[in-house]
This record gives C-alpha cells, structure tokens and sequence, in this order.
DNA sequence: AACGTCACAGCAAGCGCTTTCTATGTAGGG
DNA sequence: CCCTACATAGAAAGCGCTTGCTGTGACGTT
C-alpha cells in the first residue's frame, strides 16, 4: 500500500542498499545511477519512513524546544529564534531537522514527560527555555533527566535559565538578578524609596533572581523593606492588574512599581489607570524583558531588554553543534535597562 | 547499552510480547505479572523506544500543529489550546501523544517540507493554523499533500483556515471577511468616510478576506474607495507604523485607519501620535483579532474577537479524534466587534 | 468424566530502513 | 598480460517493538 523502499529499488533496478545510501548522500553513488534512483523516488513519490531509519540508524532529526508558555512572546521569541538555527526546513545547514516546540504549561510533571517522549523519540537535541522549577525532588529528577539525554546522545542546551551541574547540559543563563538589580537602582537613582514589587510564581528561578536583584538594590541604598511591598502572581497581565490593586490597598504611598515582566507591567499601569493615578506622575512602574508591546504602552514601559531572539539564535547553533559551547558549558546573557517614559522621580 | 524490551522481559521473567502488552495496556495482562513487568521497567529505568514501536505499530504519537509565526501571539494562544487538547503529557486523555509546534515562517516551502517531515514520521494527526498562501501551485501543491496525509490515516485539521475542498481536511474557518465588514461598518456608522487601510501581506487568505469585508462595508453605503488608501505589509507593529506614515503622505485627510490586525494597529497608533495627531480626536483606529494587549494599548483597541483559544481547543480535540467533526468538514467561527477607545466619531 | 471455554502468556514473523562486509568490474602498474 | 587498487553495487543481518496465532492450565458445563 505505501511505497517503501524496496519499492523505489525495484523500479530503479538496484538494491535497497543503494537506495538508502542515495538519500542519504554519505557513499559513493555513480551519478548515472544515482539519477536513475531519484527519479523512481520523485515518480512513486516516496516518502521516507521515518522511524523505520531512526530505528536502524539509532538517531533521529528531531529537535525539541520546551517552553512554559507558548502563548508568551517571551517563549515565542526565543523559539522562534531556535527553530530557525535548527534549520528546520529551509535552514539548509545540513539533514532537514524537525524543530519542534513542546508547550509545558510551567507544568513540572508536563516538562519532565516531554523530556521522557523526546527520549523516546531518540531525539538530537533538546532546548529548554526559560525559568526552572526550585522544587527540589523535581529538580532531582529533571537532572537524572537531562543526564540521561546527555547520555545517550542527545545534546542539551538550556536557553534563559540556570545551569544544571552536572548533567551534561550547556547553559545560556540570563543574568536575571543583575538586570533586576539593576532597574531598581534606576528607580531609586530617581528618589524613590517606597517601593512595590510584583514577582512571579513562587517556584520559580527567574522569580527569584529578579526578586533579589531588587532587593540587593534596596539594600545597597540602605532602603529597608516593608514585607507587604512584595506580591507574588503569575507572568501575566491579569496578575499584575490584580496585585497592583492588592498592594496600593496595602500602601497607597507607593510611588513606585516594578513587575516581574513586561506583561504584569501592562496589568499593573492599567490598575493604576483605573485607581486614578497617572503613570509616571504618581506612580512610576517599569517591567522585564522588553518584549515589543512595551513600547507601544502609553507611557512606554521602562523595562530590562533581554535578547531573547541572540540567546535563542545562539542556543540554536549550539544544539546543532555548529557553535563551540563555552567554557565551563555556561554562559550569562545580560540584559539592558531602557528607559522610557513609564518611570519619573515621584513627586516631590 | 540502552535498555530494551527483551531486558525487561528478562528481568520480569516473562516474554517480550507480555511486556509490550502492559506497556500498551491493551491485552489482558494478569495483575500479578503486570506488576512485575512494571516493577521491572523501574528499576531498569526503561524508555520505550519510539521509532521502533512506530514502525512496528505504523502509526505514532506525534501530533503536529503548523503555524506561521510562533513568535506571535495569535498563533501562540492558537497552539497553546490545540496541545492543551491532544494531551501531550498532562492531557492524560488516553495515549499520550507528543503535540509538536512546526514553525513556517509563513513560507511556502517550509510549509510543505514541514508537512513531509510530520508525514515521514506518520504522525497521527496534523493541525494547520493561520491563513494559506494563494499561490495556486503552492495551493495544489498543499492539497496533494494534505489529501496524501488523510490517506495515509493522519487526522488533519485547519484552524483558522479556508477549507480546503477535496483534501479531507476538517476545516475551522474564521470569518475574516465578516468581521471585516462588521468593523467597517462600525467605523461608518460613527460618520467616517475617508478609511485608510492596512493590509497584511498580498497573498494570504486572510488578508484578502478582511480586505474584502472592509470593502463590502464600503461598497454597502456607497463609500467610492480611493486606491490610495489601501497599503499592504506584514503583520505586525513595525509594518503598521511605517504604513500609517504612508497613508498619512497619501492623504493627510484620513479620518480612520484599519488596520490588518492588533499588532499592525498598535504600529499605527505610534506612527500616528509621533506624527501629532490624537487617538481617537484625529483619527481613529481599529485592529482585529482582539489580542490580549489589546485592551492595554491607550486608547484601548477597538478590535474584532476572534476565539482564538476556543477555536484550537476544537481543533485539537477534533484531531484527536474527541470531538465529531463538524457537518460538510466546515465549521465557519465568527468573531465579536469589541468597541473601545480608540474609535469615534470624526470631529465636525 | 470428558470437553468446551476462558484467561493468559509465548512464539515468531515481520515493520522499513541502515550498514558492514563481500562481490564485481575497471583501470593502472609492473 | 597478470595483479593490486579503487569505485560501486548487492546481500544480509539486524535495529526494538507489535501482534496474530498458538499453546496451556484452570474452570464451568453437560
């Protein structure tokens, strides 16, 4: 029913043998017949079975990338920006491989059963993207993981998120807390000194780092925290709406708000909007990652640009073995503070 | 080296068969030598092979989902409720199955290549989103492909795309044209009459649908359309802002501007304010598709809904076989036209 | 008491491809 | 001219799993 290689061979005239090694262009084939071969293939338009070849061939040209969030341009990006490295179609750069992105949800057990399904699928490489999980036996069991990947083979590359001693994979960290550092200071360079934070998901590194980057500012000014400044939510918009709302409840005196990304920004500009108050004049509020809406938002967000699509880009070339890793298999990516207009000294 | 089946067996003490049996957990296994099985494929830490369980099976768990711009949010909520749906890890809805995101780029070529990547792996069922390319052979191209795929017992579902007659394909069209006409004509009802308009790129349906239903509401109050108030781009911020400048040299008399979708509108939006002219007191702007940033932008977008989330989840149920496909393999999704800030009546 | 029924478990034949090893034809080299 | 070398092509042994078919006891039936 399905045209198999045999099939090809026969109306060739020429074994299997030579039919597989035509494909797959790695042993001397005389031209006439490789001719000869390509055009059985191109009239009983065959198609390749592929987990008949990574079966015998014991690999396959499957790539996965893990995102938390498909639907967050922070994950959108950096796959993108992977997927076109890994070649996939078009990319040319050597055998076809199919890039593909497995959605995680922030799911840990969803992350650890794609990792398990990409195993199984004997695939070449495996990116993972964004903020890891800092629950410990999860962390446990994602190094076993990506151990065992390593292993066997497939190459690793974390893209945006910390690195994994000791199992094999290249990391491209993103200096999170220097970043988020850093943007506090601006803030505080400006004269405030009440300030809310709104993170991310407890769990999370990138929630983390963020979060201490903020506070090793705060300490270096010799600013003392009040605990209810800080509020934890999820990396989007409807929680920043909803933790700005919380924390001007708790301390109207806010002059200053710093989300843990650009989209929790957006929620937390519309919340003040709402509650009254102008953006930069009474409240300044800045934001992470500098993803393209942010300087549509009016005004602009003041935010962390992070490249995402050179980390990615990077990451790429690295899963497909055609960029060195570095030294040590670490390398941190820093951000850049853009100031915009979202962010004013607070009123006298 | 790696594990296989037989050292599990071995390990159990029962045949391979036995073992492939609890694995696939079809055939009656009797509770006591399935628990030995499983006790086994623990401590061996086994990993089932995929390729080899493929081709000995002729079919696998690989679900792909196409999209054309995985860095864009419309097609990232799109993907992210089709995989919510297949299961992958999670889903738990029987057989776990891998839902891959293939990113095209929108070109033609990785398009079909991606489609005979998933082929080659016999992948279950395939989802396409966004709009096709008009180009007729790429178009027949497609439809020998998507038909070659049906009949070889892959589930393929359009989301979001015209129907493609005669493929087998199940389609899930969204209403572009519709919508179109529906925004329009709000734009007339408040007292337009000089629209400028944004258009994506030339040779996609969906540019050509909303086009179309712009014009239809144009025709329908016998607005006469100057040529010059069309402009064509991509989809997305950058080319909203440089065409609104465009329309803007055009005809400086330009009361509203419509724009291909969200992003493209916010791009205009810009152009528009650096340009000194006010949201909506000069003019006014309306995007489609109803993006979550939408409602951020300032004024807040008036847009046209499309379900996107709802739609995917369809789709992905469809292709997975959970949801019975809709009558004539067509079902048309219509969207909403959400009315907010950024549209008004023109001044005097 | 003899026999048909079940419920399980094992055998063995592939699934379609890759790849090692071997065979063959041709071209120089001595 | 014969022999070694080289360039190709073929034969065949798997790769690790699934599954139709074939046992084999333990039961329930006449």
């Amino acid at each position: 029913m399905t045209v198999t290689l045999a099939d090809v061979a026969a109306r060739a005239q020429v074994s299997p043998a030579t039919v597989s090694r035509v494909l797959n262009g790695n042993y001397p084939v005389a031209a006439s017949t490789r001719e000869r071969v390509l055009k059985a293939v191109d009239e009983l338009d065959y198609v390749l079975n592929g987990p008949a070849s990574a079966l015998a061939a014991a690999t396959s040209d499957l790539v996965g990338i893990l995102v938390n969030d498909i639907a967050d341009p922070f994950f959108g990006i950096m796959a993108s920006a992977i997927q076109a490295e890994i070649g996939g179609p078009g990319g040319r750069a050597g055998g076809e491989r199919l890039a593909v992105v497995c959605n995680t949800g922030g799911s840990p057990e969803r992350e650890l059963t794609y990792l398990t399904l990409l195993q199984r699928q004997r695939a070449a490489a495996v990116v993972l993207t964004g903020g890891a999980i800092e629950d410990a036996p999860h962390r446990a069991a994602m190094d076993v993981k990506l151990r065992k990947l390593a292993e066997a083979g497939t190459r690793v590359v974390l893209c945006g998120r910390p690195q994994a001693p000791e199992t094999g994979a290249i990391a491209l960290t993103f200096d999170n807390r220097g970043g988020g550092q850093e943007l506090t200071e601006h803030l505080i360079g400006l004269g405030h000194r009440r300030l809310g934070y709104i993170a991310g998901p407890q769990e999370r590194t990138t929630t983390r780092h963020r979060l201490e980057g903020h506070r090793a500012a705060l300490a270096a000014h010799g600013i003392e925290e009040d605990p209810r400044w800080t509020v934890h939510g999820r990396y989007d918009r409807r929680s920043g709406y909803e933790a700005t709302l919380e924390l001007l409840r708790r301390d109207p005196s806010l002059t200053a708000v710093v989300a843990a990304n650009d989209s929790v920004a957006l929620g937390a500009c519309a919340a003040l909007r709402e509650s009254g108050l102008r953006i930069p004049d009474d409240v300044s509020v800045a934001g992470f990652d500098d993803l393209p809406f942010s300087i549509d938002a009016v005004p602009a967000l003041t935010t962390v640009r992070l490249p995402l699509a050179e980390a990615g880009a990077r990451a790429g070339r690295i899963a497909m073995g055609r960029e060195e890793a570095p030294a040590d298999g670490i390398a941190v990516v820093r951000g850049e503070l853009v100031v915009r207009g979202s962010t004013a000294a607070p009123r006298g």
